[in-house]
DNA sequence: TCTGGGGTCCTAGGACCC
DNA sequence: TCTGGGGTCCTAGGACCC
């Protein structure tokens, strides 16, 4: 068996990256893609200029503004990110077909069939990035999507100078577990902070201290997962590349501006999601047979109901149906909400069109058709529900 | 200045059936 | 009357990732 090739792909600050492209005025200076410091925003994306203030991702905006005062702020335009995405996507799949993305700014690749050595193939990718998108990109390459994955990862972080790091970080076959032993156990695939905490707390520092314990003493503390952390710990990862991705789940959730007890408000914010992830699911072609809410009060208490419908949909009406029923059942009167969500999961796709609109009138599905139409030309925003207009009008 | 939004996977308990 | 497992589906929560 040979020695397998992959690359993980990972372009730099990539929100920030496009807005640069978008208005080069913003380059070289401190900014973030996320909410404004006034609301509950958080930092979606920090600009390497903003970085070395100790602006990071997932930090609540009014804290990065306490550490860079002079901190600029650009909304989010998801749909220049998409395409700017779909051009590397592409360049990537011309490489290769061999294309797992894993989120709109992140692939991993195989070029085990590629018989260049990989250095080159490393540097040939950047440069046709470049060239062709203007988007710094960082690649990390090994025998396997973990130790590409952690390659890529620590040859960014080496990268302190304000600018895109463009890292290339290649680990040669053989030399993983030489790699990983001094790495900090929070490197590992699998182990965030919870983990990593039980991890210290029991004497474990780096990954080389989890490849080198006593695996029953190990298993006492993890059970079945401690099994598959030790693998990795030594560099064993066998997992592929995979080409095929489909959805298991859609939804949506909005944190409010203020926390809201109003069941108006609610129920319309209930219905408003509803009819998003309806829609989603019918430009996918999916239906789901699961309908779940998820609901946060103000003290941050948070939890989830679902349900299983025993057959699909993915009709606004319907899963706010049952969305709203779960919330009147669950719902704890007098407490504040910060933030409601609507999900639909076990997904499949719909046998037929009719079958969708089980039992409904044939009216409602040329209603809905003539709507996602709409929607589609002038955007999801022109079409929206009287019981909507009504209470905005009272407000 | 508290803490977004979209996901995946795993665990564990209870119901129900054989 | 008491007492088993195994399998599957459903539900809730938690950890993790970008």
């Amino acid at each position: 068996m040979t020695e397998r090739k992959i690359l993980h792909l990972d372009l730099d600050a990539f929100f920030c990256s496009v807005e640069e492209l978008l208005d080069p005025s913003l380059v070289g200076k401190p900014f973030v893609v996320g909410g404004s410091p006034q609301g509950r925003g958080v930092i979606v994306s920090a600009s390497y200029a903003a970085r070395m203030y100790g602006v990071r991702t997932a930090m609540p905006s009014g804290r990065a503004v306490r550490l860079c005062p002079d901190l600029i702020f650009v909304r989010r335009d998801h749909p220049s990110y998409s395409t700017y995405s779909r051009k590397v996507m592409n360049i990537l799949k011309e490489i290769t077909p061999l294309v797992q993305q894993v989120s709109v700014d992140e692939a991993f690749i195989d070029v085990s069939d590629i018989q260049l050595p990989i250095q080159s193939i490393c540097q040939d990718i950047q440069s046709r990035v470049d060239r062709e998108t203007k988007l710094p990109i960082s690649i990390g390459a090994g025998t396997s999507k973990m130790i590409a994955k952690i390659a890529n990862n620590i040859g960014k972080s080496r990268v302190r100078t304000g600018k895109a790091p463009r890292s290339i970080n290649i680990i040669p076959p053989g030399k993983e577990a030489e790699f990983l032993a001094p790495l900090d156990i929070q490197e590992m695939w699998g182990v965030g902070p919870k983990t990593a905490e039980r991890l210290r707390s029991r004497g474990f520092k780096t990954i080389g201290d989890i490849a080198d314990a006593d695996p029953e003493l190990l298993k006492t503390y993890f059970g079945k997962f401690a099994e598959v952390m030790q693998k990795r710990a030594t560099g064993i990862d066998h997992s592929e590349v995979h080409t095929d991705h489909e959805a298991k789940s859609v939804s949506n959730e909005t944190t409010f501006k203020q926390d809201s007890e109003d069941i108006l408000f609610l129920k319309n914010t209930l219905m408003r999601l509803s009819d998003k992830v309806a829609y989603r699911l019918r430009k996918d072609n999916q239906a789901g047979k699961v309908v779940s809410i998820k609901v946060r009060y103000s003290d941050f208490t948070t939890f989830t109901r679902q349900k299983a419908l025993g057959r699909l949909t993915n009709v606004g009406d319907e899963i706010f149906e049952h969305a709203f029923d779960l919330l009147n059942k669950n719902l704890s009167p007098g407490r504040p909400v910060r933030l409601l969500g609507v999900g639909v999961s076990n997904l499949e796709e719909p046998y037929t069109q009719l079958e969708l609109f089980d039992e409904s009138p044939l009216k409602k599905q040329e209603l809905t058709q003539a709507i996602d139409e709409l929607k589609d030309k002038f955007g999801k925003d022109v079409v929206f529900r009287a019981n909507k207009l009504k209470q905005n009008k009272t407000n």
